[in-house]
DNA sequence: CGTGTAAGGAATTCTGACACG
DNA sequence: CGTGTAAGGAATTCTGACACG
């Protein structure tokens, strides 16, 4: 039913490795160069400077934090405060990924999505699947064979 | 419980409006700038040419297609066959985001991670909630108060 | 504090061609 | 078919300075 490629596929997801260039988390962020250059030398952000001889590059991590800082001052905060605020939401991006690691065993895409998110704790001989009908995501409980 | 920042979040991440230059996802995927300028030749892989005056740039969706042709690649297919089987996979991404998007309802990361994955359907009165409790994760039904 | 701009040098990317096969 | 390289022009990024506040 399920094909197990899914974790294999997931841990090949190029995401840590992304190393964007200042123009890149500039326009993906629509941060200014300025600003990210400032930040970094406040040391709110940091760049893998040492690895590339000369160009700043920027991992997707701290794509995301940039984003939340923007999205903090957006809402009025100063800089200092608004990258203490993202500091603590960094976390989630963390967590989310661990789970999604930890738990997605096996995904199929024909004849309806399905998820295999493994045992279902309370009732471990059951599967927890969830299961995409109609665009709607739903959940239910499957016996394993 | 849970804060409900969190839709709001997902859709702040900067992941669609990402554009990496050839070098970043060259170096991201490890497949060559070469290849990477023959493949969207050949109409395999695409870049945001029109947007960007001379520089081809590439969406992180690319990124991923990159990486999965490299892997059919490293297991012996031809570029062709690989591009694809490599399409198919690409819906993956898809349908998880789709997933992602409608189910994480909320997240805590106060003592011990938690995620709610909203009404469990067999049980629809219950939450259905995911926790980190040791480093593992592990369902489990909230009533909602 | 926080951001922008003008300035010149350094590194990156572009295209079209040619090579190997 | 699929990838690499040398070549010269174009676009990007670098740093340190200066401006405004």
């Amino acid at each position: 039913m399920f094909n197990n490629e899914m974790k294999e596929f997931m841990k090949k997801i190029p995401i840590d490795d992304l190393q964007l260039g200042i123009g890149d988390v500039a326009e993906a962020t629509g941060v200014s160069q300025s600003q990210l250059r400032y930040w970094e030398r406040k040391g709110y952000i940091q760049s893998l400077e040492t690895t590339n001889r000369g160009n700043h590059k920027f991992t997707y991590k701290t794509v995301m934090q940039v984003k939340q800082i923007q999205l903090f001052m957006d809402d009025g905060y100063t800089l200092s405060s608004a990258v203490a605020r993202a500091r603590k939401r960094g976390a989630y991006m963390d967590l989310l990924r661990s789970f999604f690691e930890q738990r997605f065993e096996g995904m199929t895409a024909e004849d309806g999505a399905k998820i295999d998110l493994g045992p279902f704790d309370p009732e471990p001989t059951k599967h927890l699947v969830a299961y995409c009908q109609d665009q709607q995501w739903r959940f239910r409980l499957d016996s394993v064979e």
